[in-house]
RNA sequence: GCGGGCGUGAUGGAAUGGUAGACAUACCAGACUUAAAAUCUGUUGGGCGAAUGCCCGUGUGGGUUCGACUCCCACCGCCCGCACCA
């Protein structure tokens, strides 16, 4: 009898695959549609663990959505620009765009043996003139239609990728991809105005009935609304045309607790007086100096300087405030300024104790009395507070009663107005770097910056360029950026800067659904295959990418790129876990850690040892895999040892699909033998000529209740259960005793419920097995309901909650006739001892419980 | 600090409020073998017991319920996200 050979099986089916290409996606009305959509991947050349897990999720989905009748459409590509290629560039010459193809052809090289079912007539990268020329198409009708400007701004500078962040890619004050201190500088960009949007992206974050709630939430403290009151402190002595102050504040309840005023460093006031004063100046730039080391941006201390100007309180004129400039305050958030209410805040509090300002409480907890506080009382808005200094609504009332009464109060009494302000800040685009998208505009000298007429796309990067100095190699290209003005015809220049990648992969999923189109989307293509229906993907996007592109959807709806549907693009999504594997370390001699492979490493009486001395090592188990770290396990060497159903099958099986897995070669190995005896036990009954007898019915009932049970969890991602039931059921029929005809049955079913995971192996069996066609194509079983429910069930009968004893009892008994068998058992008697039990619980097929 | 999630055998993990530990790993024992590998069979939460069995057990403490891993309250621990956000 033949052995397993996945290297055997999986080439032949994927060769039938492909000759019979039933992976296209072909637009018909006959079928329902499904989308199914793994985020697509950045072209590093290398595939790992992570990438073999996510689309082997996606590919389950797919090939199970493909048994149960639906047109589905399941594609690749590449997000394929980006610095590393710039790097690598810049590291080993060569070119960026020589290495991203050769990166992608090497990963799709890697990608093919695994079998996905993937539609690759549809595939593209990011960087074909094909798909950014299209981008370009829509910036410009983004720009026509306001949804794009340009404006002066302070911007994150990334001193290192010397390029420019959004607000999203700085992480602690640091560069999210080089992790470089970031630097303040002003420059001319582009912006989408996702700002305009934040209320409409905030609201209908609640529709997404099928994404993660932790998603959402992130979006939404994301998005960051806030209700508040804007106003302003007049001057007691005007400066240089500045005469009043004005702030944003959450709570104006407080305003009679105001004890000082505070400005950004960046406050325009701020500027006017560092200009003629070498005090202010020095403590401005100190404070944006400030945010440089770690220590200053974790502890912070706050620091403040007196600037001598007095404003006069809104309701008393005669009660004036200091104005402080505060290193704590940030320009981008509101209006750069606050007043300081020390009673119910803790950092103005410590601010206030540090400087010898006034803490009065302007409300308490109900009862308490006006007692000088000794830290900031702060409750929750939602808490009721007694109000001894309030001036709008009841005395005692919730935080949020105080705020709403207060906004009210003042607008009735001019003193400033109601508003609501977002955290979410326009989404700058432009990035002086090369290996992106050129931002398809000219600068003419009569007609300023003028959009590039649409027939002159795609504007093409050009390919003689050179990275052996920091900076953007468009800028200094001799000749790219000489072009005339498509307004007047006069020699103009061309934008030189790119953009952010993150503009790229904001509508990739809507590109897939006509991939060719010589406009952005095909209309009638979108409107048949969006929305995806399931978007599989790690959680790191769930604030970037995800937000972008629900902006962008929206753009491109108005725009006519989408249909009004597909404002939320996204169906359902899905975050999986990553795939994790354990660190072997020693401490080395200069007390750094010394890392070891794997294959250095076995077991010895319990004891992870080096195979080299026998020394103990320390494990830390379900650790990211990092090539640092020497952990990392590479997908081609698993499937060329095991083959790819293995790695499939095990990266779905030990852990539910949103957790992290942790890769085991033990797991691995368990995996590949159970597959292997799957083949040997259907071998087997391939050629099994025993009449049918009583054991049929068992095992059919026992198919019936793996049909169901496995589709239950293909359809609720419990891809774990699954293979749990996988197992059961591949254990019940080796053990069975039943007929070859019934066991033909129950083998082949077995081969259509692992298709989706182990998708060559299954149709290896089905094939042995005498299935029809190939098993991808075939429709999924149906579970009959009668076939699910035994004739006879075991019910545990419990006395006060404690399981004492089991009847046997035909499954639609009834509860009276079971009651009498269950108190007639030895143990029920011997524990009533001749009294009557208070009370009789049957819960039909599942229980009895008699309470003494 | 705010928000969210999670605590179950040696391990990964199962359990619509209804027999806790499915399924798998690991370990141990046995069969086959000259031997090993492969394969097959069986055991394995803790304690007591010769045994039918009994007691304890899902982070800790309380509560609701005939019955709680599951629901409620409080606490402890871990993980993730956000954060000088006015």
């Amino acid at each position: 009898m033949s052995r397993y050979s996945a290297a055997e099986i999986e080439a032949k089916w994927q060769q039938a695959w492909d000759k019979a290409d039933i992976f296209r996606a072909v637009r018909s009305a006959d079928k329902p549609k499904y989308y199914v959509l793994e985020m697509f991947p950045y072209p590093s050349g290398r595939i790992h663990m992570g990438h073999v897990r996510n689309y082997t999720m996606g590919d389950v989905i797919a090939r199970y959505k493909i048994s149960t009748g639906h047109n589905v459409l399941h594609p690749m590509g590449w997000d394929a620009f980006g610095m590393p290629a710039e790097n690598a560039a810049m590291a080993s010459g060569g070119h960026p765009k020589e290495w991203t193809y050769s990166n992608i052809a090497d990963m799709r090289t890697q990608m093919k043996p695994l079998g996905l079912s993937i539609d690759w007539s549809r595939e593209f990268a990011t960087c074909d003139p094909e798909y950014y020329g299209q981008q370009q198409s829509m910036f410009i009708d983004m720009l026509d239609k306001g949804l794009i400007y340009r404006k002066n701004a302070v911007v994150n500078w990334d001193p290192v990728d010397m390029t420019v962040l959004a607000n999203e890619q700085v992480e602690g004050g640091r560069g999210w991809r080089s992790g470089a201190l970031v630097e303040r500088r002003e420059l001319t960009q582009w912006f989408f105005k996702i700002s305009d949007y934040s209320e409409e992206l905030l609201a209908d974050l609640d529709g997404l009935d099928d994404w993660p709630a932790k998603v959402k939430l992130m979006q939404a403290n994301w998005i960051g609304k806030s209700r508040g009151l804007q106003f302003s402190f007049s001057m007691v002595d005007e400066i240089a045309g500045h005469d009043r102050v004005e702030v944003y504040t959450t709570r104006p309840d407080t305003l009679m607790g105001a004890s000082f005023v505070g400005i950004s460093p960046d406050h325009p006031l701020a500027k006017q007086l560092e200009a003629d004063n070498p005090e202010i100046a020095e403590f401005c730039a100190e404070c944006r100096r400030g945010g440089t080391t770690e220590e200053a941006i974790e502890t912070g201390e706050k620091l403040g300087f007196d600037t001598g100007l007095t404003v006069r309180h809104p309701f008393d004129t005669s009660w004036e405030l200091p104005v402080y400039i505060a290193n704590f305050i940030l320009m981008d958030y509101g209006t750069g300024a606050i007043f300081g209410c020390p009673a119910h805040d803790q950092r103005d509090f410590d601010f206030a104790t540090k400087y010898g300002l006034p803490i009065p409480a302007v409300f308490a907890p109900e009862g308490a009395d006006d007692a000088p506080l000794s830290e900031a009382f702060v409750p929750m808005k939602s808490e009721k507070v007694q109000y001894l200094r309030g001036f709008a609504g009841d005395t005692v009332q919730t935080g949020d009663a105080g705020v709403d009464s207060a906004i009210a109060f003042c607008e009735s009494n001019g003193v400033g107005q109601g508003v609501t302000k977002f955290r979410l800040r326009d989404w700058g685009l432009s990035r002086q770097r090369y290996w992106g998208c050129p931002i398809p505009v000219v600068h003419c000298d009569t007609c300023g910056v003028v959009p590039e007429a649409k027939e002159n796309l795609p504007i093409v990067l050009p390919d003689d360029v050179t990275f052996d100095v920091p900076g953007n190699p468009l800028d200094r290209h001799p000749t790219w950026r000489n072009c005339t003005c498509p307004k007047c015809g006069a020699a103009a220049t061309r934008e030189t800067d790119t953009m952010d990648t993150f503009v790229d992969s904001s509508w990739y999923f809507a590109r897939f659904t006509s991939p060719h189109a010589t406009t952005p989307t095909d209309l009638a293509e979108a409107e048949y295959w969006m929305n995806v229906d399931q978007y599989i993907g790690g959680i790191e996007h769930a604030i970037l990418h995800l937000l972008y592109s629900r902006f962008f959807a929206r753009a491109m709806n108005i725009t006519g790129h989408l249909p009004e549907k597909s404002k939320e693009p996204f169906n359902a999504l899905f975050t999986q876990g990553m795939v994790t594997h354990a660190i072997y370390q020693k401490q080395g001699a200069n007390g750094r850690p010394v890392y070891f492979y794997p294959e250095q490493v076995e077991q010895r009486d319990g004891k992870t040892v080096l195979k080299e001395d026998g020394s103990e090592v320390d494990v830390i188990p379900s650790a990211k895999m990092s090539k640092s770290k020497n952990n990392v396990v590479d997908p081609n060497a698993i499937v060329s040892q095991y083959g790819a159903d293995t790695a499939r099958w095990f990266v779905l099986s030990d852990s539910p699909p949103e957790r992290d897995v942790e890769w085991t070669a033990s797991g691995a190995e368990a995996a590949f033998k159970h597959l292997s005896r799957v083949h040997r036990i259907c071998a087997e009954i391939a050629s099994d000529d025993s009449p049918a007898n009583g054991a049929d019915d068992a095992l059919l009932r026992e198919m019936h209740k793996a049909i169901h049970d496995v589709t239950g969890g293909v359809e609720s991602f419990g891809f774990n259960a699954s293979i749990a039931r996988l197992y059961a059921f591949t254990n019940a029929l080796a053990k069975s005793k039943a007929g070859g005809e019934a066991k033909r049955t129950a083998a082949k079913a077995l081969a259509q419920l692992m298709s989706p995971m182990t998708p060559h192996l299954a149709e290896e069996i089905w094939a042995l097995l005498g299935g029809t066609g190939l098993v991808a194509s075939a429709p999924w079983p149906v579970a009959e309901e009668a076939m699910l429910k035994d004739d006879e069930v075991v019910l545990p009968i419990q006395i006060n909650g404690k399981r004492r004893a089991e009847i046997s009892v035909p499954a639609d008994m009834d509860k009276a006739e079971v009651e009498k068998i269950a108190l007639a058992q030895d143990a029920v008697q011997k524990a009533l001892d001749g009294a009557q039990p208070k009370k009789i619980i049957v819960v039909p097929g599942r229980i009895v419980n008699v309470v003494i």
